[in-house]
DNA sequence: CGTGCGATTGACGCGTATCAATGTAAGTGG
DNA sequence: CCACTTACATTGATACGCGTCAATCGCACG
């Protein structure tokens, strides 16, 4: 049974393909569901597939040879992701699991040369997208090398809450479960550190927060926490 | 003058194509000299131009809005760099510096799309190069979010060797100029902690090193530092 | 109404940044 | 060619951020 191709038509990367070219993109593709913290893929496991996202949320996790881990990004509604091949490479970099129950589109590795041979667009969109995450991964660098850990936090919660917040009348409300040790792992630091934060900042009236929930309140004095400087 | 085809035949990036394409490739090029500690682009200024660097060593570095930096990467003889066009960015993200007298062949930045199109060796080629520039973003990441200023030093040393090396009798030695102030921006601490790194290092006979010259004698033993978890 | 996992909170100490002083090699100008 | 200057490197002393260890709390779920 193909896909209809109105689940992809409003998404920014398929932008500009006509009903036929959109039909096109999905006569290879199967739509899978994944529930919540199942994996999608697997780090150093043979690329098989890439993705896109089209409900949910995906976490990716790179693991380190010791054991511990950390998050690398997380994924949102229309993202392509799992991009691994299209870079040349024959494993996964990093884990992917999802956030929540998550609906996703599959594409066998192996149509992807024809396709963005086919779709410019789809091409050039992946292009700025791998771009796009370059900057991230430096400007995450950045911020380890030279920011300090309330900094570093503060910044994650803005990101988040930029990226997939959902308004509520208490505030930005993080729109999926994320505990302290998922923050500790974005950010570099021990989830006893983000849980003293998040205290510290809750008494202060700046995020209002429980289990796996984070609330951010006045994302103005957010910002100025994160642009504190140690020294001026 | 047109340039000859011969000073880029045997770059990888250009591997594959024929005399004339090569002809055609360098058609829109012109070499340019960069004295030793002058910049090549600058970070946020206008995106004009992609360079490929034909001899010497180049750094990228990133600065913060409070003026500390960090480098990103040292660009080696044969690579591509200062592709933002490719990626879809206006301006550069960072900024380029010769670390020593360089010759680069430039591009104007409008010829890219076409080049792209006439030449898919070298646009795979450049997918590739920006996803393992992803893979090392995301890589040092993880570094800097799990690592000891110990291991993280010693493993920038390793790939600086390994990237740039020159074999002598001493050991691998870095060859272009490198002071403490650079290796602590590489890592993400100070010089003062990479001094005394350094210098503990060189008791134990594991560098030699000196004003702007590091020289690895045994890499065996570095290695060891850089993988060192937790404890002895 | 327990049981357990996530969150909180306190105590403590290590790893590093920071501050400061001195050493030393490479220019530079007379 | 030597005194002077500048810039990089070393090293010690001190402070403190935050990781680690450990105990307790409390909400959700069976």
């Amino acid at each position: 049974m193909p896909l209809d191709r109105s689940i992809i038509a409003s998404l920014p990367l398929f932008e500009g393909l006509s009903p036929a070219e959109l039909d096109g993109v999905l006569k290879d593709a199967r739509a899978a569901r994944f529930p919540k913290e199942s994996t999608i893929f697997e780090q150093e496991a043979e690329v098989r597939s890439f993705f896109v996202l089209l409900a949910g949320h995906v976490r990716v996790v790179r693991a380190t040879p010791d054991g511990r881990q950390v998050i690398a990004r997380y994924i949102s509604e229309g993202e392509i992701f799992g991009i691994a091949a299209a870079l040349g490479r024959l494993t996964y970099p990093a884990t992917a699991i999802a956030a929540v129950d998550c609906v996703v589109l599959v594409w066998p590795n192996a149509v992807w040369p024809d396709l963005a041979a086919r779709f410019p667009v789809l091409s050039a969109g992946t292009f700025k997208t791998v771009g796009s995450r370059l900057q991230d991964a430096q400007a995450r660098v950045v911020e380890l090398a030279t920011e300090h850990v309330e900094q570093r936090v503060a910044n994650a919660l803005l990101r988040l809450a930029n990226q997939t917040g959902r308004k509520t009348e208490a505030g930005i409300e993080i729109d999926f479960p994320i505990w302290r040790q998922d923050i500790a792992e974005m950010t570099g630091t021990t989830l006893h550190t983000v849980s003293r934060l998040l205290s510290a900042w809750e008494e202060r009236g700046i995020v209002v927060s429980g289990r796996q929930r984070v609330t951010v309140t006045d994302a103005h004095r957010l910002v100025l926490l994160a642009q504190h400087r140690s020294k001026d």
